[in-house]
This record gives C-alpha cells, sequence and structure tokens, in this order.
RNA sequence: GCGCCUGUAGCUCAGCGGAUUAGAGCAUCUGACUACGGAUCAGAGGGUCGGGAGUUCGAAUCUCUCCAGGCGCGCCA
C-alpha cells in the first residue's frame, strides 16, 4: 500500500498547512518540512492508518489535540481525491484520526497487483528510467582459504544472499562479492608449515585433500601461538607473498585452488552466487593506502609500526589504540585490506566498482574494527556524499552449552555436515508421513522434497531471527517442522497448488472482483503490505522482518483457506476466491525467492 | 578497566515514540477431520518488557544510571 501511503500523505499535508495556517497564520510556519505522522494503524479495528499529529501539535498551536483533529479532519472532507480514497476519518482518543481505505480502493489494490508481476514493488528507476543504474556492493560469505566453511559461514552467507536478492529484485546492480581470506599471516603459517611436513602440497595441484590441509592449518596455527620462531618465519613468509615472491605465490595458488573446489560445492548446494575477489586483489592497491593516509597527516609511527590513532578508542590498560596500517616488518594487515577495498569499491570504473553503497556481512565481533576503518575512511574523505557504508553484523552462533562454537581449535560443526543432517531428517519425517497416511510416492519425489524442506529450514531458522542477537545452534530447533518454518510457509504454497489441482484455475483476470467475508479482507490487507515489507528490508538490511511478512501471510490464509471455501461458493466469489489465492500463491513464492528459498507445489 | 551488543511469557523470539487487553511460535490444556491436503484451524492459561530515574500529553521503544550475560580490546582476520 505504498503508494496509497504516499498519495494521502500529500493531502495530510495540505489538509495540515491548512489547519496550521487558520489557527495561527504566519509566515514562518508555512512551507517548512512537516512530518503527518501517518503510520500503519496499530490494531485492526482502528483502520488502516492513524494520523498522529495533532498531538504534537497541541502544545505548539495551544489548543486541544481533539480540536486540532476536528479541523484536519474537516479540511481532509473538502479533497474529494481524499474522500475517493478513504471512508470518513474519525476521531479517537486525546485526537488520534483514524484512516479506513475504502474498500473499491483496495479492490483496486488487488486488481492492480494481479496484473503486475512485481506485485507493487517499485523497480529502482522507475521514476527516472534515463538515470545510471546505482551499484551496491554486498560482502558476504568471505571463508578463509585452507579451513572449511562452517555454521559461522552460514549466517553471513545465507544473510548476504538474502539481502543481495532483495537488492537485485529492486533494481539495483548488486556486486556480490565474496571477499575471501587469502592473503594473511594465515597463509605465511601454513606455507612454513607445508614446506617442512608436506612440501608436495606446495607444488603439486591436489596433493593433499581439503580435509589434510584443515589439519595442517589446525597444526600451524598452534605452533604460531607457541613458538616465537616460527611466528617470525611465518610472517616474512607473508611479507614474501605480498611483494610478489614467484614460490610463494605458486604455493598460494595451488592453495587457494583447491579450497575454491570445495567452497563452490556448498554454494551449489545452497543456490548461492558469488563472484570471488579475496584479500589478495586489493595488494596492488595496498601501498597507496599508506602513502595517502601518511599524505595527510595521519599516519604515526609506534614500535615500528605505522599506524592511524583515533579519538576514544583504547586498549586494555588504557593506553591509546592504534588501527595498524603497516605493520614493523612491512607487512600489511587487514585493516589496510578494508581501506583499499573500500576506495576500490567506491571509485569509478574501471579501476573501481563505483558503488554508491557499501555492505558488509559479518559477524558482530568485528564491529569495532569496522567502526575504526570507517572512521578512518572518513577522515581521509574517501567516502564521497551521498554514499552509503554499512556494516550488518549478526551474532554468534552459539552451542547447546550457550558458549561460542570455536572457529581455529578445531570443534567445529562442518556445514555440508550440518545441511546433509538437516536433509536427512526431512527425508525421515516425510517417510514417517508418508507410511501414516498411506500415500505413495517415487523415490525422485522424495529426495526432491527432503533436500527442499531441509535446506529451506535451515536457512529460514537462520533468515526468520533478527540477526543481532545470537543464536543458539540446536537441530531440533532449527529442523522442527512446526510453527514460524519454512515447512509453513511451503505448506501454504501446497495448499493453494491444490486447489488448483482440484479444478481452480488460478489464471484470473480480476476483473469482477466480489468479496464480503472478513476473512477475505484480512488477507488482502496482508497482501498489499507486502511492498512496505521489501522497501523495510531494504532500508534496515534486516531479512527477519521479511520472514515475519511471510509468515504473517500465511497464517491469515490459512485462516481464509479454513473457514471460507473456495471451489465450492459461488459465483462471482469463486474466482474472487481464487484471484486471492493466486496471489498468495504468487507472493510467497516472490517473497521466499528473495528470501534464497526452495519451493514447492506438492510435498 | 575500556568499547560494542543483548536482556520482553517456562523455552525460542517479534515488536515501526502512540489508544484501558505488550504480540507470535514451541511446550501445556480444551475443541474441530462425511472438507480445497489436519504439516491446519478455533479457544484457554501463562508478562513488575532486567532494576531505578529522566524527557514527553504518551515509553518495551528515546536519555542517563545501575545490574546480569556475550563479544572485542597492538602488529590474526
Amino acid at each position: 500500500m505504498l503508494n496509497l501511503y504516499k498519495t494521502l500523505r500529500k493531502q495530510l499535508l495540505v489538509a495540515i498547512e491548512k489547519t496550521i495556517q487558520d489557527i495561527a497564520p504566519s509566515p514562518q510556519s508555512s512551507g517548512r518540512a512537516l512530518d503527518p505522522q501517518l503510520v500503519a494503524a496499530s490494531k485492526p479495528e482502528f483502520g488502516d492508518f492513524q494520523v498522529n499529529i495533532a498531538l504534537s501539535l497541541a502544545k505548539e498551536l495551544k489548543q486541544s489535540p481533539h480540536g486540532i483533529a476536528m479541523r484536519i479532519v474537516e479540511n481532509l472532507n473538502i479533497d474529494q481525491d481524499f474522500s475517493a480514497l478513504c471512508n470518513a476519518p474519525q476521531i479517537a482518543g486525546p485526537g488520534f484520526i483514524n484512516l479506513r481505505i475504502k474498500n473499491q480502493c483496495l479492490v483496486a489494490e488487488i486488481q492492480a497487483r494481479i496484473k503486475d508481476k512485481r506485485l507493487g514493488v517499485p523497480l529502482i528507476n522507475s521514476e527516472t528510467p534515463d538515470a545510471i543504474t546505482p551499484t551496491v556492493v554486498v560482502d558476504f560469505s568471505s571463508p578463509n582459504i585452507a579451513k572449511e566453511m562452517h555454521v559461522g559461514h552460514l549466517r553471513s552467507t545465507i544473510i548476504g544472499d538474502s539481502l543481495a536478492r532483495v537488492l537485485e529484485f529492486r533494481g539495483y546492480s548488486v556486486l556480490r562479492i565474496n571477499h575471501v581470506g587469502d592473503w594473511g599471516t594465515q597463509f605465511g603459517m601454513l606455507i612454513t608449515h607445508l614446506k617442512e611436513v608436506a612440501p608436495e602440497a606446495l607444488e603439486t595441484a591436489n596433493a593433499v585433500d581439503l580435509g589434510d590441509l584443515v589439519t595442517f592449518y589446525r597444526e600451524a596455527k598452534q605452533r604460531f601461538d607457541t613458538d616465537a620462531v616460527f611466528q617470525t618465519t611465518s610472517r616474512d613468509e607473508v611479507v614474501k607473498l605480498q611483494r610478489g615472491d614467484p614460490l610463494a605465490k605458486k604455493a598460494w595458488e595451488l592453495l587457494c585452488e583447491q579450497s575454491r573446489q570445495e567452497f563452490k560445492k556448498i554454494y551449489d548446494y545452497l543456490d548461492v552466487k558469488l563472484s570471488e575477489r579475496g584479500e589478495s586483489f586489493y595488494n596492488p592497491y595496498l601501498q597507496n593506502v599508506v602513502d595517502d593516509l601518511n599524505k595527510k597527516g595521519m599516519l604515526v609511527t609506534d614500535e615500528g609500526a605505522k599506524c592511524v590513532f583515533l579519538d576514544g578508542m583504547y586498549g586494555k590498560s588504557g593506553k591509546p589504540l592504534p588501527i595498524i596500517i603497516q605493520k614493523s616488518n612491512g607487512g600489511f594487515n587487514y585493516a589496510t585490506t578494508d581501506l583499499a577495498a573500500l576506495r576500490y569499491r567506491f571509485a569509478t570504473p574501471p579501476e573501481g566498482d563505483g558503488a554508491c553503497r557499501l555492505i558488509y556481512v559479518t559477524d558482530a565481533g568485528q564491529s569495532n574494527h569496522f567502526q575504526g576503518v570507517f572512521q578512518v575512511a572518513k577522515l581521509a574523505n574517501w567516502i564521497p556524499k551521498a554514499s552509503r557504508v554499512e556494516h550488518v553484523p549478526f551474532g554468534l552462533v552459539q552451542g547447546e552449552d550457550g558458549k561460542k562454537l570455536k572457529t581455529r581449535s578445531g570443534d567445529t560443526i562442518r556445514l555440508r555436515d550440518l545441511l546433509d543432517e538437516a536433509i536427512d531428517r526431512a527425508e525421515a519425517d516425510l517417510r514417517r508421513r508418508l507410511k501414516e497416511e498411506s500415500r505413495e510416492e517415487t523415490e525422485v519425489f522424495i529426495t526432491r522434497v527432503s533436500k527442499a524442506v531441509g535446506l529451506a529450514a535451515v536457512k529460514y531458522a537462520d533468515l526468520s531471527q533478527n540477526r543481532v542477537t545470537n543464536y543458539q545452534f540446536s537441530f531440533d530447533r532449527m529442523l522442527s517442522l512446526q510453527g514460524n518454518t519454512a515447512p509453513y510457509l511451503l505448506y501454504a504454497l501446497v495448499r493453494i497448488a491444490g486447489i488448483s489441482r482440484k479444478g481452480g484455475s488460478l489464471d484470473i483476470q480480476g476483473s469482477s472482483l466480489e468479496f464480503k467475508e472478513p476473512q477475505e479482507w484480512a488477507l488482502i490487507r496482508e497482501l498489499l503490505r507486502f511492498d512496505e515489507t521489501i522497501a523495510e528490508v531494504e532500508e534496515e538490511l534486516l531479512p527477519n522482518r521479511l520472514c515475519n511478512y511471510l509468515f504473517e501471510l500465511s497464517q491469515v490464509f490459512n485462516r481464509f483457506y479454513d473457514q471460507v471455501p473456495v471451489l465450492k461458493a459461488s459465483q462471482p466469489y469463486r474466482d474472487s476466491r481464487l484471484a486471492l489465492c493466486r496471489l498468495t500463491a504468487d507472493t510467497l513464492k516472490l517473497g521466499m525467492s528473495l528470501l534464497g528459498l526452495p519451493i514447492l507445489e506438492r510435498m
């Protein structure tokens, strides 16, 4: 109902302006930015929208809020366009103005949706088709080379993918960047260690498999933490790599390629598309970061490292906390890379992405880091005007014990295993159900449905929570097929497909719709909320808002389905109800596809 | 110690500064299959929105403070 909202807002502004002039005519009071405080009604019985401005104007105009509300309503009633849109406004409580959209307008909206594949969601450039398509960078997933993806990567991957899908649907040119960890000290560690224990891995492709690499990595990490000599050798190895040493580079390429193959399997499985552009990509730009910061006088050499000190950032013992741009041995680290990446993403093509918005989907533990990086970028004037840089943090994945699942010490659930188990459980559940209902289905059907249900359940469990909070990882909860879960949404879809199979054509033109049941009107209102939900997700980058909406839509639909007959109804109700079914299915399908969830007709 | 985040029903969580009953789901209890798939629907019980203060006509929501938990805090990313 975004377009109705906009229209109403305009009409309200006129009426409020007039009201202010009536009560307290003054040159200052006109022409300023007024907020009509038009919001969705807090309860269905209050209508569709409520206007709250009378209460805040009361003090300023020294009149009762109720009186002001009455005058606003009078002025609204003069407007014939308004009267065509809304029933007579009601004043409630101290001075709220309740608005209810006329039924015929709601029906017209529904008719428009039936013909609109975008279901009311406008394209970003729909009003200015000649404008350049704005580019948004979504930086997500970003596993580390030589490590296996674990449940922590799942959050970044799924959330990032969903945000990218929403932005793409809105018409942005989205760069899905996989900022893989392929360039840090970890590499020095690994190469140094492999030189000793498995030199063939550095010369021959696929000499060891990823599982072994993970073990080597773990060993290397342990040596790094305990052995000072190994530490220095490792760091120097990184510097060699960063300076382009051919042997180090060759070893590095082999390791990357091996990991890449493994990552791809997971991404294909999850139906996630990404462009790999790891940290190493920005290597040629690192020195510039140092030089430019130096020119701007922002660098301080401290204990041999080149640092930026920011106001208000202190470490353990109250000492100012630096952001290290170049290490004492000449190497660069992640702040430098992130700064180089930020510049590249804003820079105009071809030597940059020309983005207007940067979105980083990483765990909340990196909040401080990004805050620092963004602040340095701001001070250095590297963030163009009218552009946005956002860290999209998400909480930890905790074990049943409430503690963080360790990523480096080894006790991690492999992502692949998690997904497989989800699918296995979905399959067992499906087979049990088939037996109970004496249904016969082919193995192909069972495999396909289990995979879709399992993966959808895992994804949805993650997406449906506010990403900021930690979440306790639990197979049982994740895979539960009851309540606010993917299977519930899928089931609503399956029911509609069932109606269609039983002879209800969903190919409705919707030229003569007629509704009479409250369950129909509730469903209509719910369907029309889709566009504002998408707008919200685009702005706040919270996919759980879309999940909530789809769940509520499914609930409202199930109520309608349960209480209002469709196929047995007489015309014109039968076709009108079929139109609602069709629109519900379209909305669910589109919404679920924006979450990256698979869709089924039968389950 | 400092910084960031979180604290809402037994459990998992929604909640856009607004209306005498703060919402879902799970779990518990009670109903509904001669029905378009019951993986559903109707209903019940269950809350000092961590504590306190402040701003406001109005606070779960904004500010401050305290308490509890999580994460981070110099050359890992």
